[in-house]
DNA sequence: ATAAGAACTGGAAACGTTACCAGTAACGTT
DNA sequence: AACGTTACTGGTAACGTTTCCAGTTCTTAT
């Protein structure tokens, strides 16, 4: 069924009915209400490879999500999908593994569907200088930048707190409140990603409070998993470690590290406490709630696609930095004396 | 940058551009290695729509899935994405919202997108007779199926565990532990969706043990979100009714409802104990861990492919039905008396 | 009554690819 | 020496659209 079976069917020629599925003037109603009759009847859909094929490509956008199914990420994916649409572009979302190359995946598809610009949702930190051209087209680094890497900073945008500084805030509230021994739960402290500069984050508030950072106190899960956090957590308090509270790179692990420390017989907050990074809904609901440092997640969404439109337009890159709120849950309580173990 | 800039440049013809890029025999070694150095250089790749175009499609197929970032629908969604990456098909992902209708962009993406076949994700199970045929390829129901709809039984499949035996079950394990006053927290009790499907189940455990079914106890969110959840089953507890269980038709709200009940001074499971159907992850890690009939989401998501595949082999579409697993956590407890109230 | 425009319509080129059909050159076989 | 193979290559028709250009008819203003 194709255009021209329409126009056969119709008795006229296949411009016309072009015209009248784009909404084009210049044709009779009659002709009109025939030819969308006839549509209808033989639930006809314009194919959609020619019809790229033809027409000056449609201004879309590409999302390249590593993991949709991340309760974090969902709500920054609806924020992204609204605002594109509101601008008139569209959209088309694409998720890899956490494993997967980003960079790889984008520039195929960038160049295979002809997009505008890309936005990349949860990625690596270490974009080489040739990335950009590599892509083709503007693109954005939403959830994180470029600190490891060595790309010109107005060749790329990006929307992200400073990972660093939340981290650092929120190990300071617990050292504000009097702990010094403070575990923290990340995936891996070298991997030139979220987890490596929160790291540094937990580092320099230690420190900053004349604190030695204890390597014992350190729990790197290999693969971002509930389980592995649980496990690791499990671990941890069987070694009888001194700690009075931990310091989670996410809100999931932290939701499995509470569970460990409960099902060990420890109560929360007041045997320890527990802070996180994100905001996710779940953390709300769990008890106690779980102190975070809510990223922002529509505005991270509205914003991605307002500086990749701007670059689209031909302005340069530009790095924003957003704003974490603190979102108290009961979960850290004042340190107290040995307050672990079993 | 188009094959024929490629072509040009290394002053070859297309066809033998177009047949190194397919991996076709009969090109000499140093055409080959000549076209794919330009090809790399200039980051050539092919236009997806005139490709898709010109060569019988490949056969894809359409996943439409109802708001991803669902912690229950992820899973299944990877068991999809990898099982048809195994049968050699590729996959289209779209999402959409809870309110818009999937036939209607199923249809249109079937045939501009030239579908080999569409998988749904959650949907509505009243599907008229004319959906087959409005979709114009055949389709799985992955999690529903068609229970309220006049579909021939052999015009679609679907894979999907038994909503009312699972609900009945849940509740006939609340029952059999002695309670009786037993709130249930919905959707919509008339929704034609799964809601409804797990009222039945609760209405028919009740009348089975004799109890009659008590409207005051039965509470209905308006839309599938935990802060709702929350808010009505903080209002149940206002109203001082008496109940000792909660039979949720969903993890999430499972989760939000028992915040709501330890949020009110009620320890669980003693003072009331909370049962669900889905199983995701996040209910693992709740104190106390979730009671719930876990869907297996790796089998709906093979099962459905495997359906899908067979019906466009011409095979009639069946009705799969799978079977829950109950998980034991620790929300649930046997009643006690005068167990709610604050 | 005629010119000028408006309203409508069809023909055909173009989009970027693939695949078929021919064609050429080199190389063994008979 | 003629022939059939084999290895390679180029030309070109399609794929299903949209869009431009050129009509044709119909109004309307002169």
């Amino acid at each position: 069924m194709t255009i021209k079976d329409i126009a056969a069917y119709c008795g006229v020629s296949v411009s016309t009915v072009s015209r009248v599925l784009n909404d084009h003037p210049d044709v009779s109603d009659s002709v009109r209400t025939q030819v969308l009759k006839a549509v209808e009847d033989f639930h006809y859909v314009p194919n959609a490879s020619a019809r790229d094929l033809v027409r000056t490509p449609p201004d879309t956008i590409g999302l390249i999500a590593k993991g949709i199914g991340n309760p974090f990420f969902a709500p920054i994916i609806w924020a992204i999908e609204r605002t594109i649409k509101e601008t008139g572009y569209t959209l088309i979302l694409t998720q890899i593994k956490t494993d997967d190359d980003e960079l790889k995946v984008g520039a195929e598809l960038a160049r295979s569907k002809r997009l505008k610009g890309l936005i990349f949702l949860g990625g690596r930190f270490d974009y080489d200088r040739d990335v950009r051209e590599m892509l083709g087209v503007p693109f954005v680094c939403c959830t994180f930048t470029n600190q490891f890497g060595t790309m010109a900073e107005n060749a790329f945008s990006s929307v992200s707190i400073d990972d660093e500084a939340a981290a650092y805030e929120a190990v300071k509230y617990l050292i504000d409140r009097g702990h010094s021994k403070i575990a923290i739960i990340l995936d891996d402290k070298h991997d030139h990603s979220i987890s490596e500069l929160r790291y540094r984050g937990y580092e320099a508030a230690l420190r900053e409070a004349g604190i030695a950072p204890d390597p014992t106190l350190v729990v790197e899960i290999g693969s971002f998993e509930m389980a592995s956090a649980y496990d690791e957590m499990r671990h941890l308090i069987d070694r009888n470690q001194e700690f009075t509270a931990v310091f989670c790179i996410a809100d999931a692990l932290a939701l499995a590290a509470m569970k460990a420390l409960t099902d060990t017989g420890h109560s929360l907050p007041d045997d320890c406490s527990v802070i996180a990074i994100d905001g996710i809904d779940f953390s709300v609901y769990s008890t106690p709630a779980l102190t975070t440092f809510v990223q922002p997640k529509e505005t991270l969404g509205e914003e991605s696609v307002r500086l990749l439109i701007r670059m689209i337009e031909g302005k340069n890159g530009e790095q924003m930095t957003v704003a974490t709120t603190l979102r108290s849950g009961g979960s850290v309580a004042g340190a107290r004396r040995v307050p672990s173990g079993r």
